[in-house]
DNA sequence: GGCAGTTGTGTAAGCGCTTCCACCCAGCCG
DNA sequence: CGGCTGGGTGGAAGCGCTTACACAACTGCC
């Protein structure tokens, strides 16, 4: 159904006595078109119902008027807020946004070869496609921001900061007397290895050595089993953990099911932090102690460094980081100002990590 | 960037010395090709890098191989599962997604209408652009795919089941003593309305009324909101309601926290329910009694549905509707099975509702 | 050995639009 | 009053591809 009405520019330029050449300029205000002639073109246009074709536009043009996004999976809050971003900020810019979701599928080098087809530029979360796919597509000459993960050389990249945030977390729940700590996420080789890498610092330089982070998946599901495997008394190590930190917010929320599967409480028990900060760590019970992330703004701040490289503004690849928060509730231990115990106060005790 | 490494099928078909049309026939597998023509050509394309075009393909086919998914928003988990669905349909069936969402955007209509121009097919949520809008883009021979709303003429419908799922909530409400009902949620004249539909006629058949839903926005804030209106002593209604029916989850969630605020205990003070089963109504404290969408297959039916109506495999339109299933946590107070106190069993009590 | 039926290939006509260029014709200046 | 400007317009060349059609070179058959 390409055919939009089945009107063509052919067919105002007959009915309005023109040629389409006129009716191009008329309608898109390029060169001069008389007040008359505009008129009995729009009078055409408005009998026929006609809209151009996109197709015959891009093709003319030379672009497509339209960005791609690439992301792993769009299940959970996390993506689908970035594409939130990234969608409206694209819209903004007047550009159509195509999305191709990774999880779980075979050729998704193919795919993404596809989408490189019919757009003219593509923001691609990190760890979604071989960086050897990728190196490809910039190869072409497309302009490519990577998202959270590290920077590809000739690309941009829009992350937020995790080795600090990271190890303001790991800090804070030192502070709270812990000395045994586990992991719970697959380390992506992207952000979430950054996140332990901080973690790590931060417990090394207190003399505490973490467990390698048990490999689980990023679903509530994947945390549940792996809350069972580091919590299950006599599992990995001899001393249950006191902490449990995940690499998100629905691993966390998993590990406290398991926790009470077990009969443990958290925080009393084990304390239990994510990271992302999506609604459900807000209001759940207990509420997580979590990292917040900037998730729409990543996705806007990709849209636009996108627009530059297409549009040209710029054309050096650069690497924006933006800033996280850590957001201490309740499932990682009692704090003097807020008793975890009485029902949520709407504050919530914010503080920021230094900008990376 | 529509160039494609620059490369286009006459460098191809000048390097192996053969027409473009050869090319075309080597590459697509049309057409007879004899083996050592088309060892040189894709010789040719290898050296050369070459792409086809997605433009030139698509305006030569006279199709754009992509769907339209429009939405209201991508916040919240609701959509962004049906578009995973529907995302994950659309790959697999050869066609890329490009979404459009209107949440809080002007010219509204304009954008979908350039959206049709870039697609074979779209699907609309409902209340999402004008009805008038839709109709003209059906007239213009598009499929449309209306999801979650009523019917439009000419186009299929995809929705799940709402008034008979409302009227078991109701009933289960009811059983547990309530007589005084509040509902919360903007009256959206689709889904909406046929949920606050089913909840009247199964209060009204055991002679209790409930008051006008109060019209708040889809999000935990605007819940807080309404939940602070309805349950403010000396608000609305002389005597506070005992359970406050909500159009979604996040709505639930946020009369939860209202009840927080006003220092009444759920469901000991006020039961609360939802609608959705997003992830945090299971996480929730108290976990949240709902009605469990098949968001994903909402999509995936859309996208089959879609396609259905592309290639011509059906040409009249069709209505399908997907059951739901009550789920009952404990929000809404104890029950014999499930002491509500008890930190959640795995199992959550569902009763399928009869199918439409 | 001539004729119909393959096969393999090229030619060229679109697909619907944008835009360079040429052209015509007022109006204006010298 | 003729040459110039420049606004308004049409012609036509692409943009990159698919595909109907024509055609040549074979095959196999009577």
């Amino acid at each position: 159904m390409v055919k939009d009405d089945g009107a063509t520019i052919y067919a105002v330029a007959q009915r309005a006595g023109v040629s389409i050449a006129t009716v191009s300029r008329a309608l898109r205000g390029t060169g001069p078109v008389s007040a008359t002639t505009r008129e009995k073109v729009l009078k055409a246009v408005a009998e026929l119902r006609f809209t151009p074709s996109r197709l015959g536009v891009s093709l003319a043009e030379g672009r497509h008027a339209a960005n791609g996004m690439v992301l792993p999976d769009l299940s959970g809050p996390y993506f689908a807020e970035v594409l939130l971003g990234y969608e409206e900020v694209a819209s903004e810019l007047g550009r159509s946004v195509i999305v191709l979701s990774t999880r779980g599928r075979e050729m998704v080098n193919d795919l993404v070869r596809d989408l490189a087809g019919r757009v003219d530029g593509m923001v691609v979360f990190g760890r979604t496609v071989e960086d050897a796919v990728v190196r490809e597509i910039i190869g072409t000459g497309m302009p490519v921001v990577v998202l959270a993960s590290d920077a590809i050389d000739g690309a941009d990249l829009v992350a937020s900061e995790n080795v600090e945030s990271a190890r303001a977390l790991a800090v804070h729940l030192l502070g709270h007397g812990h000395t045994r700590f586990a992991l719970a996420g697959r380390d992506d080789g992207g952000d979430v290895s950054q996140r332990w890498q901080g973690v790590r610092q931060a417990l090394a330089a207190h003399g505490v050595e973490a467990a390698e982070p048990y490999p689980c998946e990023y679903t509530v599901e994947g945390g549940q089993e792996a809350g069972h495997a580091i919590l299950r008394p006599g599992s990995r190590s001899a001393a249950r953990p006191q902490a449990v930190i995940c690499a998100d917010d629905q691993i966390a929320l998993g590990v406290i099911l398991a926790a009470e599967d077990l009969g443990l409480a958290v925080p009393h028990d084990v304390a239990v932090t994510g990271w992302d900060d999506i609604m459900a760590a807000r209001h759940a019970r207990p509420a997580l102690t979590t990292v917040r992330q900037p998730m729409r703004a990543l996705g806007a701040r990709a849209a636009r460094a996108l627009d530059e490289l297409i549009t040209g503004t710029r054309t050096t690849p650069a690497a924006q980081v933006l800033p996280t928060t850590l957001v201490v509730r309740a499932s990682c231990g009692p704090h003097p100002q807020t008793p975890p115990t009485a029902p949520s106060s709407q504050e919530e005790m914010c503080r920021d990590t230094p900008p990376a």
